[in-house]
DNA sequence: CACGCGTGACTAAGCGCTTGCTTAGCATCC
DNA sequence: GGATGCTAAGCAAGCGCTTAGTCACGCGTG
């Protein structure tokens, strides 16, 4: 069982050092020094898994947007009425939001650490998430079920309060995910309902 | 005019070098040597008017907290009825984190670079915008004009949705900060004004 | 079965460079 | 003649990453 191939692999157990490291300390106060150690290995054996300490960021980085995209795209599809469909979504998103706030916060705070390339391919993951509400809006403004003037704006806010839970929410905190979750799908709710 | 006490002063013009670098790259990834050449001084020249490096990020983060503070308690004083009140604090507050997103961004995002000291201070000032927009919250559900449940909730999900600006606003974008200010301001009374 | 050999995971040591900050000294002004 | 504001030079420490080599293992061959 200590065995390498039985364990977890190595170029696994390092990403999760790389996130431990970043999250606590940032990308550029995070030495490489520091993952290995958290990794149990010594400095070199970063490199014998990962190119550059930017590549691991990168691999974090992705995996995070792939997750968060999945999210959101699975809650829309499983409802059909807009007013469900929107609660549905923001439900799911602030909550993964608050339970991964570590990777949320390295995705969304060392963007500018990447390489420019690597910045594009993510820009197209951020796109696609916004595409994904923005379409629900308009679907149910479509049907007269939303009241919503501005649908970029409103769907850039709506993600923005999920969004900014990585900024804020403690794990260990007194409150739950889930009731942060219901907050902001109910308020997401009231947002675009219809008005008097 | 080249004189430096006619020009603006050092300490000055060395904190303005730092919010551009701190902005640009980061806390950590800046260099003390960046900072001096943007103020157009010598290395050495910093330690001259400021103790450490962190002691000009804890000087550019009091200054920015204060501004907000100033800027959401002055709103909430210059109107009486709770629903006028929430719209202008919400649009004035938006507007502040937009225009100053530079400062902002690093005030949210290298809170964990100050020292332990140093970082309860800034607590302090969040704990004091926090408690204007619950008071507020709270006079507009006993006048009957308000209908939220969780206060305390409400009010982080409102003040979530103007600093969430700093990491996404761009001030060169198509957008101007007033219509951004303007939509956060009215979606914050429509998350709070009675339901049917 | 024994043996040699290639392969992949890993380490000790270290290279060249940069970091935050200090020191010693100099010009200017009151 | 003592502050004040500044610079050139540099120190100790730490940085990302490389190099050279060790070790355990799988496998084809005699």
């Amino acid at each position: 069982m200590t065995d390498a191939t039985a364990s977890r692999s190595a170029r696994e157990r390092l990403l999760e050092a790389a996130v431990d490291a970043f999250a606590e300390k940032g990308f550029t106060a995070t030495t490489t020094r520091d993952i290995a150690s958290r990794a149990g290995m010594s400095p070199a054996a970063v490199y014998v898994h990962h190119d550059t300490k930017e590549s691991l960021l990168f691999t974090v980085s992705v995996q995070g947007h792939r997750a968060a995209l999945d999210v959101i795209t699975r809650a829309a599809k499983d409802e059909s009425e807009p007013a469900a469909q929107l609660h549905r979504m923001v439900h799911e998103f602030s909550t993964w939001h608050a339970e991964n706030s570590r990777v949320g916060r390295i995705v969304q705070y060392e963007f500018d650490a990447l390489t420019p390339e690597h910045r594009a391919e993510i820009a197209g993951y951020r796109r696609q998430i916004e595409r994904c509400m923005q379409d629900v809006l308009a679907h149910g403004v479509e049907a007269g079920v939303f009241d919503v003037e501005d649908l970029a704006g409103t769907a850039r806010a709506l993600l923005s309060l999920s969004v900014d839970l990585v900024r804020w929410f403690d794990p260990h905190g007194p409150r739950p995910a889930s009731e942060v979750a219901g907050l902001h799908a109910d308020l997401a709710v009231r947002m675009t309902a219809p008005r008097a």
